[in-house]
DNA sequence: CGCGGCTTTGATGTTCATCAAGTAAAGTGG
DNA sequence: CCACTTTACTTGATGAACATCAAAGCCGCG
């Protein structure tokens, strides 16, 4: 189920547009609404026509390709105040990934014509913008070059931190993922993560019970996340 | 050996700065400056300043970073007319990478804060450098996914159809780079390198004299490209 | 209840990195 | 210019890392 709704207060309190003025928030508001997508629900499908700038207010979302031979690849999660596309937004028409929400996800959408005003009007907005686009790129593919030369076992301390450090803020938190889906993820097969999983709760870095993850040694797994 | 010296056509010819008002062209050029590089020399230094947009006239760059346990990773390649570094430009002050030209290169940069300057009175002008900013980040994100996914094999037809289709525009090319290089460039060993451009030989996709490389049969290459 | 999807563990085989050893090419100093 | 060192290239043999296959338990859901 989705609902759908004008929201007039979002982009006073998005990262994004902070150095706008009162006036161009006002302006781009008319053309922003809000959507909420449960668990489980498509946001976008590959191929979509990219006709907003979308930033998540709240929850979890999921990109990724569906491949040719039933592999998925997830490419990466959107976490709050992400703005989802961005990297696509200004350079292709259609999205060429998917998203799904992978937590109840409050999006917000603003309309890209009024967004391209602004931008023509106000450089700084510009550079902000630029900023932002430069930074998410620079963190994917800094992500990617970090897991391609780490072993499985590297892998999933990798994520795991980054789930602790990240998006939870916490050393116990609930999986949100299966073992699959961190397999597509992190490019290795599902028996794999759950393999070494049990690895991690043998040597007593973690524990698990069921989707929830405690970590107990930080320090162990960071090493083996650099060297592993 | 290094020459620098004040150039004052380039931004006129470059597809960056087309859509820029003859003036403004003029304000930049004060600013613009063209250097040559010799082959193997390096251009950059990881943790350099970033203080100019600089963009390849002419020759190959290879971008790089020295990893931790001496096995170096290449992180893209850069052929004429990319804007090097354009990715990093406006959301860091250093280089987080090194370049080193691997063919004799003709780099032109442009200060960055007279460019800032421009951006910030010409919207449109942001606009172009957003979508060039996503491209290229799209494009060594869409790599990285493919060359995650597919075998040795997979990744060396991969690659020799790169060069062949994007960089030399030839079914037959002098590989600019070592077996080591490819290695770094796909993520495997020098030797597999060997081995499977051996296969290849035998199989007779591909014939190599030394440092050329000549592609007999395209289809097989691309068939191994996406499924190997 | 029974079905399908997720999880778990073990056994097996493939892919690939590593090691070793040798040839060719390219730079270096006398 | 030639001995000498170094670097790039090449091939084979071995072992480690990892995917695949197989089988079984678990859980939610119609």
């Amino acid at each position: 189920m989705e609902s759908s709704a004008l929201c007039t207060t979002c982009l006073y309190e998005a990262p994004l547009f902070q150095g706008l003025a009162n006036n161009e928030l006002d302006y781009l508001s008319q053309f922003t609404s809000e959507r909420i997508s449960k668990k489980g629900e498509m946001v976008v499908h590959e191929g979509d026509a990219i006709t907003h700038l979308s930033f998540l207010k709240k929850g979890l979302l999921k990109l990724y390709t569906g491949s040719n031979d039933g592999k998925g690849q997830i490419i990466s999660l959107a976490k709050p105040n992400d703005c989802v596309g961005l990297l696509s937004v200004f350079s292709t028409p259609n999205y060429h990934y998917s998203m799904n929400a992978i937590e109840d996800s409050w999006l917000c959408h603003v309309m890209m014509e009024p967004v391209k005003e602004v931008l023509r009007r106000n450089g700084d907005f510009g550079i902000t913008i630029l900023a932002r686009v430069s930074k998410a790129a620079d963190f994917i593919i800094q992500h990617n070059l970090e897991l391609s030369r780490l072993h499985l076992r590297g892998r999933i301390a990798y994520i795991l931190l980054d789930f602790s450090e990240n998006i939870y803020n916490s050393l116990s938190f609930e999986l949100p993922v299966s073992r699959k889906e961190i397999g597509e993820l992190i490019g290795m097969t599902t028996e794999n993560v759950i393999r070494i999983l049990s690895e991690f709760r043998r040597d007593e870095l973690i524990t698990i019970s069921n989707k929830t993850i405690t970590i107990w040694n930080v320090e162990m797994l960071r090493r083996i996340s650099k060297s592993g």
